[in-house]
DNA sequence: TCATTATATATGGAAAACCGGATATATCCT
DNA sequence: AGGATATATCCGGTTTTCCATATATAATGA
């Protein structure tokens, strides 16, 4: 059955919405933590340096949209990825982005403010 | 040479960006078009359907970030991607988020909207 | 039970991103 | 040169995202 317009143009939202939530560097940060094994709440927070708060709804964030699970163990949380395509993914990205790393990072935004 | 946090913090941030360019349905309905060969400016709009201002900045956008490139012809511009991978990418990342589209779609915004 | 620890959520405000509409620039044609 | 066409950029306003701070919930231990 061959996609409609409206479905292929379904899809990209979704896509968009995904790479959206990836669009975060605290986000990015806590998944690329995260390869390296599941990690409690506090473990990322000490590792992030940020407050517990914003490093807790970031992780709401990427539980929503499932890219990690959450465990919980007496009275900690443990995260971890969800699916190991991800870090594929981040790896591809990582490479694409590195190539461009100067680049990129003298983009502060988004917007009619290139140059 | 091992990369210290410092530098990884800053791969991390290309990286956030990088994703966050990829981060909008027009931006992703414009390159998903161009996977089918090169476009210019008249053709995109006419495909998407939205503003050729609105269409013209996210070409700059993507663009400035070398998503894609961009070759003067006559009083027209031609766009292409200018890196395979990013279809490899954007491939890999419609199907993890065809899997979760009802779910993505679902989410309207990033944010305590959750639930 | 009461205090403590671990994590999650709510709220208000600042910054960033997106859009529509107007305008500028560059090329072509007569 | 002057008008038409193709594309790019600017501007004001609305929406979305991010953050800091405060507070709520849940589990543990005294």
């Amino acid at each position: 059955m061959p996609r409609t317009a409206e479905t292929s143009e379904s899809i990209d939202r979704a896509t968009a919405r995904f790479f959206k939530v990836l669009g975060d560097p605290t986000r990015i940060r806590i998944i690329s933590l995260l390869t390296t094994g599941p990690k409690n709440v506090s473990e990322i927070v000490e590792q992030i340096g940020l407050s517990q708060a914003r490093i807790s709804t970031h992780l709401a964030c990427l539980r929503w949209c499932e890219f990690v699970q959450a465990k919980k163990i007496g009275r900690q949380v443990e995260y971890s990825l969800n699916d190991p395509s991800i870090e594929h993914l981040l790896a591809l990205a990582k490479q694409l982005s590195s190539v461009r790393e100067q680049h990129l990072a003298s983009c502060t935004r988004i917007g009619p403010d290139w140059i």
